[in-house]
DNA sequence: CTGTCTAATATCGTTGGTGTATTCATCGAT
DNA sequence: ATCGATGAATACACCAACGATATTAGACAG
C-alpha cells in the first residue's frame, strides 16, 4: 500500500468514474485502474464493483474510505508536528531549578515565557544543584537552575541572579533592629543551615564567612530546605546566613540584616547542555536573557 | 512521504545506526541515508543528528516516532479491516422488517446469526412492507422482512413464514369458544384492521375474505400497528381476522379461533436485491435460510 | 600521521509507474 | 439484430527513481 493509492482511491470514491478520477488527478486513466487494482490486491478485497451501470463502492470500500482519509490526514499532522518541534512550537521542556530560585526570577521567566509560547508544556521540577547536574548530563534534564559554581565542560550557563548573603534573625531578636550585622555578633548562636548533602556549596560558603569572621558556627538544625530554615530562624530557634532572595518568601516572623562585610554574592545560573540544539530549548533561553539582561 | 520511508525511520530509530538499519532492512546504506534525506525534506524537520558521536534522534524526530508507528499500523489495520468487511465478518446489516415478524421467526433468526457473527452489528428497523420496498430500492435497506406479494423485478425473497389467517376475538364473545369458526359469522360485527396505508397488502386480503363470505366487513377501527388491532379486540370493542402468530403476543382478553374456509396463507418473505453481493448479506441469508428449511 | 569506522556522494542498471494506443464489454439507438 | 458510443481493461513503450556498487569525506584512536 502507498499514499498514492490512497489518494487516487478517494478520489475514485468521490467521482465514481475512472475517467474524470483520472482528470481530477491529473493522471490518465489506465494507470489509475491499474492503481486502484494494485491497491485492491494489497488490501486483500474488492473495494468498487465496475459494471455497466457503473463504478460503485463495495461494502469493503465504504468501510476503506475513512480509513484512507485518517491516514492521510494522519501523514500531514504528524509532519506538521514533527516540523512544529524542530522550530520550537511545540514540545516540552525538562527544567530543574534549586528552590530558591523561586524567589530569584523563575516565576517571572515563565509566566513570560507561557505566554509567548503557550503550547511549549514545561516540565518543572525542584530539585538539589547537584542532582541537577547528573540529570542534564544524562540529558534527563534539558535545563537547570543550579547555585553550584563548579560547570562541567560543554555546558553554558546565563547569570541569572547574584544577591549578597544577609543574615536571617527572629524579630524578637537582640541584633534584629540593626541596620548593618558584623557576622562576627553572631558567635554562639544555633545556625540553622541547609544540610551538605542538598547544597554542599552554600554550605561551604557559610561556613566560609564564619571563618573569616573568626568562629565555627554552632549548626543546630540541618535542614532540606531553604524555607525550612527561615521558618527555622521565624520560630525564634536559631539564626541563618541566608541569600537575600529569601525575604520574599514572606514569612512573618523573620527578620532580615544585611552584612556588614561585602560578601562575595551568592549566584543563580542557569545552564544546559551546550551542543543540544533543541529549538524549545533556543526559545527559553532568550526568555532567561530578557530576564536576567538588567543584571549586566 | 511514503510508507517506505517510515519502515526505513522506525528501525533507523531503533538501531540509531546506518549501516545495521540497512541490514535489518535488507537494502544497503546509501539508499537507507538518501531514504532518510527525503523523508526530512517532506516532513520539513531534520529528525536525527548525524555525527562522530554516532546518529541520534531530535526532538522532531522524537515526537515522529509515535506518529509513524501509528501511521503503520494504522494502514495495517485499515487493510484488515476492508478485508473482513469483504468476507463478511464485520460490517453492519440494515433490516426491515414488519411489526409481526417479531412472531414469526425474526428473533428466532437474530439469535442464531448474532452467536455465530459477532461482530456484525444488525441495524433493525420496523416499518411497513411498502416502505421497506422502497428503502430496499434505494439501497436504504439490505434486506427486509415484508407481507407484500408483489415483488419487483431484481430481487430475491425466502419463504420465511406461512400461517393462515385465524379471527380474534374477545374472550367473552358468543362465537368465542367455537372450535372452527365461518368468515359469514362476523358480518355485522364491528372490524378493527390496520389502515390500508400502512399495509394495502394486508388490507385487500381481509376484504377479500369477507367479500368471498358474502359481506363487506363494517370497519370500525383503523389502527397503525398489529398489536393495536389484537388490543382493541382484547378489550372487546371488536373482532378481527388476523394472521395466526399473533396468539403468540399473548395479550390476556383475546381469543384466536381457526377459520372453516381454508384460506390463502398469509405469507412473510425475506426480500434483498439480488445483484448486492455484501458477503454480510450472504452470511444472514444463511440464518435465515436455516430458519425457513422445516417450512419446505 | 595513519588506519578504521561511518555516513554522504557518484554512477549505473533495473524496476516500475505513467502515457499512448488498442481491445473488450455493455448498452442504447436505429 | 446490427452498429455505434461509452467506459474500463490490456499492451506496450519510455522515462523517472529506487537500489546496488564504488568511492569520497570526516572524525576519531592508536
Amino acid at each position: 500500500m502507498e499514499f498514492r493509492h490512497l489518494r487516487y482511491f478517494l478520489v475514485l470514491a468521490e467521482e465514481l468514474h475512472f475517467g474524470r478520477a483520472a482528470q481530477r488527478l491529473a493522471i490518465t486513466q489506465p494507470p489509475l485502474s491499474l492503481n486502484i487494482q494494485q491497491l485492491e490486491a494489497s488490501v486483500g478485497a474488492q473495494l468498487f464493483t465496475r459494471n455497466s451501470r457503473g463504478v460503485q463502492l463495495t461494502a469493503a470500500g465504504q468501510a476503506f474510505v475513512p480509513a484512507a482519509r485518517a491516514l492521510l490526514d494522519q501523514a500531514g499532522h504528524a509532519a506538521r508536528e514533527a516540523r512544529e518541534v524542530a522550530q520550537g512550537l511545540v514540545g516540552s521542556l525538562q527544567i530543574g531549578f534549586a528552590g530558591t530560585v523561586l524567589y530569584r526570577g523563575l516565576p517571572q521567566i515563565l509566566k513570560g515565557f507561557a505566554a509567548q509560547h503557550p503550547r511549549l508544556r514545561l516540565v518543572l521540577r525542584e530539585m538539589s544543584s547537584s542532582d541537577q547536574l547528573i540529570d542534564l548530563m544524562h540529558e534527563r534534564l534539558d535545563l537547570g537552575f543550579v547555585h553550584t559554581t563548579r560547570v562541567p565542560a560543554g555546558f553554558s550557563q546565563i547569570l541569572v541572579s547574584s544577591q549578597p548573603f544577609v543574615a536571617c534573625l527572629p524579630a524578637g531578636h537582640a541584633l534584629a533592629r540593626r541596620q548593618r550585622l558584623a557576622v562576627a555578633r553572631l558567635q554562639g548562636e544555633p545556625f540553622a543551615m541547609v544540610s551538605r548533602a542538598v547544597s554542599p556549596d552554600y554550605h561551604e560558603r557559610i561556613l566560609g564567612l564564619c571563618a573569616d569572621a573568626g568562629f565555627s558556627p554552632e549548626i543546630r538544625y540541618e535542614l532540606r530546605h531553604w524555607l525550612s530554615v527561615v521558618s527555622m530562624v521565624a520560630q525564634g530557634l536559631g539564626v541563618a546566613l541566608v541569600p537575600a532572595a529569601l525575604q520574599q518568601a514572606g514569612l512573618p516572623g523573620a527578620v532580615f540584616v544585611p552584612l556588614q562585610v561585602q560578601t562575595p554574592p551568592y549566584e543563580t545560573h542557569c545552564l544546559w547542555k551546550t551542543d543540544r540544539d533543541q529549538a524549545a530549548l533556543g526559545a527559553f533561553l532568550d526568555a532567561v536573557r530578557a530576564f536576567a539582561q538588567p543584571l549586566e
